[in-house]
DNA sequence: ATCACATGTGCGCTATAACGCACAAGAGGA
DNA sequence: TCCTCTTGTGCGTTATAGCGCACATGTGAT
């Protein structure tokens, strides 16, 4: 891929807001001039002004930057379940996703039962989110207790655990993978 | 957030390579001493030569950009809600995170309220997960229904809907952005 | 100890990103 | 028409990204 392979989606945003260059200049900080510059590709901005239009926006940063990107399809429910090394078992709720980075399980604990989980790989995210009965989180050393209806979210690339109160629990575990299992693509880890 | 917030994760992508700053530089056409000004954060790059350090390493771009991330954030003791464009309320579980590319809504329906959404942008995909009730789900011109405690996922760049059953609905709603979304999150939708 | 080589950082220079300001073109209004 | 406001673009200046080169340090090897 050539660098012309950059397409900053400034205009696209900017055309979709309906907003003037004076306008999105005066929420972003960015001058007027600088903006007109990027959208007509004359000028290659820095990440940190980048950050500002982005910022202005209220947009994430890759909004703007048009890459490579992959169409996804609609995937069908189908539960199959699976046993982790842990011992525990759960349920498939989303299936891994290559375009996606992530999968959904559903995840129940016996009264009282808890589930230690090693650190899983670098850029590893788990979110969960309970759905009946109450369960503690150990992240970062701490126990973090949830009750039904709340959610974590945390880096798995740490020991964390899961801990069922006494009535038992039920939880969706969402595993988010990120781009840093790239990192293998170079050759470590 | 100052523009500081952005952390370039080069000195980590490098440090798990093995390689030193000739070699990068020599692999990405970028200057040694630019790549250890880059790590030092001494100096904001542009997107250019971003870019070429992402094509050597044959990493996304993506991979360079620190989130500025929460990521370990998000205990929602307290749900903000958001009013959607089609007018109904949602919860926010859990906020969108440019590393993730995903937020998600808890959404709650009135006996056989229903709600339709435009297309989002390309490269948007759902997943539908129902709490309490049923749950109809308007995709691809057919109605799914959907029980409590089965999931749908789904490509929401066509027109799609929800309709709830008599006792109403409740259900989790996650957004995944492709690496295309932009106008979805401006409001233009 | 001295060599040979590779690591990362500092310096001076050039290219250009980013700014403020001014200007030409268009859209209504009176 | 003339006036006023806003649109986007061009110009001159300053700040800085990015380069090549040289330097200081470090690590073995002989």
């Amino acid at each position: 891929m050539a660098p012309d392979d950059i397409t900053l989606k400034l205009r696209d945003v900017r055309a979709a807001s309906g907003l003037s260059l004076s306008k999105v200049a005066e929420m972003t900080g960015v001058s007027k001039a600088m903006l007109g510059q990027i959208e007509r590709g004359e000028s290659s901005p820095t990440i940190a002004t980048l950050w500002k239009i982005a910022k202005g926006f209220e947009l994430p940063l890759s909004a703007l930057i048009g890459s490579g990107a992959l169409r996804d399809a609609a995937t069908p429910d189908v539960f199959r379940t699976v046993t982790f090394p842990g011992s525990i078992e759960v349920k498939i709720v989303f299936p891994f996703d290559p375009a996606l980075r992530a999968e959904t399980f559903h995840v129940d604990l016996a009264p009282s039962q808890s589930h230690e989980s090693a650190a899983h790989a670098a850029g590893v995210t788990e979110e969960v989110f309970v759905l009946n009965g109450t369960l503690d989180i150990l992240r970062d050393g701490a126990w973090v207790p949830l009750q039904a209806g709340q959610g974590l979210r945390f880096a798995a690339d740490l020991p964390h655990g899961y801990r069922a109160g006494d009535q038992g629990a039920a939880f969706l575990n969402m595993h988010h993978y990120a781009q840093t299992d790239t990192l293998a693509a170079i050759g470590k880890v």
